[in-house]
DNA sequence: TCGTGTGAATCACTTCACAGCT
DNA sequence: AGCTGTGAAGTGATTCACACGA
C-alpha cells in the first residue's frame, strides 16, 4: 500500500505543510496555492507543488489546493493518523519537560511511559505516570503497546538504553543524547542534538564578522 | 579570515568529530584514521576525510590525524571558541529544562538570561537567573552581551518574540516553537521542530508495516 | 488567465578510486 | 604498506520553465 518514494527532505517538509493546513482550514479557508502555502510555511512554490506531487495529483489548475483534501491525504501518507505511543527513558531536566508537553499528545504521539534507572527517580509520579526501573522496560511496551523510544539520558547511557528499547521491540527512536548509537538496520533512530544546532549558529555568527 | 566555503551538512558533522575527538584526547589517544573516527561518528571514511579537508591538510598519510590538532583546528573553524552567551525566551516547560541544561554551558553557549511575558513567571529565580520581562530584553542583552537566542514559547508568540530578539541586536536564533518565522536576511533562524521528527519516525514506521 | 504538474537543468552532497606522501 | 587528499563520477534534491486543464 502507498508505495511512493517520498524523498526524506519532502517528508519533512510534509509535516510543516500539514500544520499551516489545519490552521488555514481552522479559520475557514478552503483552498490555499503553492504560493501562498509556500509563504506561510517558509518554503517556495516549486518545493509545496513537486512536495505535494509525490501524494498524487490533488490539485486543481487555476485554483490551487483544498485544504481539508490536503490534510487528509498527508495524513494517509505520514501513517495512517493513528496514534503511536511513546516510551520516554532518561528523567533528567529534558525528560520532564518533554513528558509534559502536550504537543506530543495532541500530534498522536502520547507518552505512555517512563523510564529511568536512578531509584531516587523510580516510584514518582509525573504527569499521571509512574516512573519505572530500566528492567521494567520490556513489560511496560508490552502493556502500553508502544512503539515509538525517546531517549532523553546521557550520552554515556544512551546505547545501553538503546540496546534495551531495541530487546523490548522497539523499532523508531528519538535519540537527544548527545552520541551516534549502533542499532541495526531495521531500527530507525533519528538525532537531535541541541549541541550541535548551537555550534551551526555560532559558526555563522563567527562568519558574518568577515565579510 | 578562514573564508573556506563549508558545505551545511560537512558542518554539521565537524561538530560530531570534535565531540568524538575530545572524548579519544581524554582517554589518551593521540592519533586517530578516517576510518576510525568515521565509526565512532557514524559517518564513513570518505566523508571524513572530505569533511576534514575542508579545514586544510592537518592529516599524515600512513598515520592518520593527531586529535590535538584537530580538535584545535575544528575549533578555530566552529567560531574561534569564545563563549557565546544566549538568552532564553519562554519559560514554560522545555524553557525550564533548556536552562537548567549544562550542555550548553559546557559547549561554550552559556545561558545568562531569562524571558518571559507571563507576570507569574517575571521575578521567579531559575539557576541563579531572575526571570525578565520581554521589553527589558534589550537592556539585558546590551547588559549581558548576548548573541544567541532561544525561542520556547508557544507558536503564537513566536513571530512576536523573534522580532524582539532582532531588535534587540541578536542574530542567531534557535526556535523550538512549531511555526516558520520571518526574519530579514541577516538573521540566521535555525527550527529544532520536535513534533516533525515524531512524524517522520511514525512515517518509517508505518512503512515498515508493508514491506 | 491562473495555477498545477512535471520533464529538464542546475546545484549540492556523497561515494569512488587512486595518485602521492610517510 | 597504510592512509590522506582530491579530482571525477554518481546520486539526490532544488529550481526552472512551460504545457495543459479549469
Amino acid at each position: 500500500m502507498s508505495n511512493l518514494n517520498l524523498p526524506e527532505a519532502a517528508l519533512s517538509r510534509l509535516t510543516v505543510y500539514q500544520r499551516a493546513l489545519v490552521e488555514l482550514s481552522d479559520s475557514g479557508i478552503k483552498t490555499v496555492s503553492s504560493r501562498e502555502l509556500a509563504e506561510i510555511s517558509g518554503s517556495n512554490e516549486s518545493k509545496v507543488r513537486k512536495d505535494l506531487s509525490y501524494l498524487g495529483s490533488y490539485g486543481t489548475r487555476g485554483v490551487g489546493y483544498e485544504t481539508e483534501r490536503l490534510i487528509k491525504e498527508i495524513g494517509v501518507v505520514l501513517g495512517g493518523s493513528q496514534p503511536k505511543p511513546a516510551v520516554l527513558v532518561g528523567i533528567g531536566n529534558l525528560g520532564r519537560a518533554l513528558s509534559q508537553y502536550e504537543g506530543f499528545q495532541v500530534s498522536g504521539f502520547p507518552i505512555v511511559g517512563l523510564v529511568d534507572i536512578d531509584p531516587d527517580v523510580v516510584g514518582e509520579t509525573i504527569n499521571g505516570l509512574t516512573v519505572k526501573n530500566l528492567d521494567q522496560l520490556e513489560e511496560l511496551v508490552f502493556q502500553t503497546s508502544a512503539v515509538l523510544g525517546i531517549v532523553t539520558t546521557p550520552a554515556i547511557a544512551a546505547q545501553e538504553v538503546v540496546d534495551c528499547l531495541v530487546e523490548a521491540g522497539i523499532r523508531s527512536i528519538l535519540n537527544f543524547a548527545p552520541v551516534v548509537v549502533d542499532v541495526v538496520d531495521e531500527v530507525e533512530v533519528r538525532r537531535v542534538d541541541l549541541a550541535t544546532e548551537f555550534q551551526i549558529l555560532g559558526y555563522y555568527d563567527h562568519l558574518r564578522k568577515f565579510d
